[in-house]
DNA sequence: CCATCTCAATGGGGTATGGC
DNA sequence: GCCATACCCCATTGAGATGG
């Protein structure tokens, strides 16, 4: 493989792009016609086969396969043909499995639905994977029947196991072996459920080992099969799926083999909806998120190569694959877009946290969204909470930003307010959530730690900013520098970074204007106190 | 029960960039 | 210059949550 940011790391950028061997060319078209034709999870499993197959990244093959399918959609467009060149592969593809189904359900598979399942068209999905009419599919069922059986007999997977897209010798069913590649022949499981599709798009079931949300319900399977039943309520934070989703699977848990019966008809043959199971949709706890703003904050706010390190180290850290939290991240810059917010500028290399464990809450430690908040950007990511008060404020507080430089030490007095006020509505909204929740689970210390902090920050700010507010009302520079010198260590940081750029982009060291606005801002301090 | 909202997921368009 | 790759942006879909 010739991947130019692999041989140059260090320098790697934006549009570095690879350059295909003609073998590996030859492997991507290969795969594209057997199926590999949409960057869907149901084309996961084959994507990551044809990644492994051709030694390229993952998102190089996932990306290859979107490239081609505007290409050959153009193709079609000159031609005339509309849609039906992408049809076409459908329809070649189905047409063929259709063909070929008998022979490609081999006997061993047979054998293993016959052993592992029981009655032909029952199967083990949950009741909500079956909703979607897509997963019901006798082949679906060999397929998942065969993840489930080898999860539940898996007793050293849990979190750990999904740190990477598992490979599917992993998750093979003892009784399948499949060959690799399976694309050029051989009696493979994968095989079976590309080619039997007629329409093997977004409809299609997908091999569920490869959906990092299936993932977390396995783990969760697993956890409630490892261990004493438990109570599908609120959860720990550690999985990714919803109470919802794990009231239907543990509801499931209950359901025997023979209860669910599938529907013989298969209606995702004529499906063209983009229905999807329960399972598909990651469901990120208050802790993940709060996880990924820190990485946002730190500069994880592009796709590119440039965060790479930060999305794997994000998804090493959440144990999801790259392309949920790649997902998180595009989602994220819309909403900022939305809200008209400024998209910090991504940072390359490595993350670096004081401590990883988002339950300790050092003193030292930057609080969550507000370590940085003195850079232009992080403001609207301190602001960007989910509740509307803060995004209200956020937006009252527009003109007192407009006003000013960016970098200006008034600038940054602006933002200590608005840190201040949105530490203040923190707290406050903790408070009240603090009162109406029994302090016995993990969340509730996690909450109370995160007060604890708040407070002490709050705190600090609120003395600093005031000394701060005096010395520019008086116009006293020296002490402006002495507090500015005395600033906590990470607002000094970003304080001394944000003067940095400033001189580099070729301006004066500014000094404290702007009296105006302070003056409203020093009434809205005094608002504040009483 | 229904309407509405949020947000993960997806595909497609536009385009910058690098290789040939 | 052309083409392939990579990235960003956007619209859309649909599951789940929530409120009336």
């Amino acid at each position: 493989m010739k991947c130019a940011w692999q041989l140059n790391d260090l320098n790697a950028s934006m549009n570095l792009r690879s350059v295909f061997t003609a073998e590996q060319q030859r492997i991507l078209e290969r795969y594209y016609e057997c199926g590999m034709i949409n960057q869907s999870k149901s084309c996961f499993q084959l994507i990551l086969q044809c990644a492994q197959e051709t030694k390229l990244d993952f998102s190089v093959v996932r990306t290859w396969v979107g490239n081609k399918r505007r290409k050959l959609a153009s193709k079609a467009d000159q031609n005339g043909a509309g849609a039906q060149a992408l049809s076409h592969q459908h329809v070649s593809c189905g047409s063929a499995g259709a063909l070929v189904a008998g022979s490609v359900l081999t006997a061993e598979i047979a054998a293993m639905r016959s052993i592992q399942r029981g009655p032909p068209v029952t199967h083990l999905l949950p009741p909500q994977a079956s909703s979607s009419s897509s997963s019901s599919s006798p082949l679906s069922d060999v397929i998942l029947m065969g993840i489930y059986a080898n999860c539940f007999d898996a007793t050293v997977h849990n979190r750990t196991v999904t740190k990477s897209l598992p490979s599917h010798a992993e998750m093979e069913p003892p009784a399948v072996q499949r060959k690799s590649p399976i694309i050029p022949g051989g009696s493979s499981v994968l095989k079976c459920s590309q080619t039997l599709k007629p329409f093997p798009s977004r409809d299609v079931i997908a091999p569920s080992w490869e959906s990092p949300a299936s993932r977390a319900e396995l783990r969760y399977l697993l956890t409630i099969n490892s261990e004493a039943p438990q109570t599908p309520g609120k959860g720990t934070g550690q999985d990714r799926t919803s109470n919802t989703t794990r009231q239907n699977i543990a509801a499931q848990e209950q359901i025997t083999p023979r209860q669910v019966t599938s529907d013989v008809s298969a209606p995702w043959l004529h499906s063209n909806s983009r229905k999807r199971t329960l399972q598909d949709r990651t469901q990120f706890s208050d802790r993940d998120v709060y996880t990924l703003k820190r990485y946002w904050d730190k500069g994880m706010t592009s796709l590119g190569s440039l965060c790479k390190e930060k999305i794997s180290a994000a998804a090493c850290e959440l144990s999801v694959d790259t392309e949920i939290i790649k997902t998180w991240i595009g989602n994220r810059r819309r909403k900022y877009r939305l809200m008209g917010i400024e998209i910090p500028p991504p940072k390359g290399g490595p993350v670096m946290f004081p401590n990883h464990s988002p339950l300790i809450l050092e003193d030292e430690r930057q609080t969550p969204e507000l370590g940085e908040a003195s850079e232009h950007n992080d403001l609207g990511s301190l602001c960007l909470s989910d509740d509307g008060a803060s995004d209200l404020y956020l937006k009252e507080n527009d003109d007192v930003n407009d006003e000013s430089d960016g970098s200006t030490p008034a600038k940054h007095v602006t933002n200590l307010f608005i840190v201040e006020r949105t530490i203040f509505e923190i707290l406050w909204n903790s408070c009240l959530n603090m009162n109406n929740l029994p302090p016995q689970n993990e969340e509730v210390q996690f909450l109370e730690n995160e007060l604890r902090s708040q407070k002490q920050k709050f705190s600090k700010l609120k003395s600093f900013t005031k000394s701060l507010l005096i010395a520019v009302r008086n116009k006293d520079r020296k002490k402006q520098q002495e507090l500015l010198a005395s600033l906590p260590q990470k607002v000094n940081e970003d304080w001394d970074l944000g003067l940095e750029n400033h001189r580099e982009s070729g301006a004066e060291m500014p000094t404290i204007q702007k009296e105006s606005s302070v003056s409203e801002e020093e009434e809205d301090m005094d608002q504040m106190r009483l």
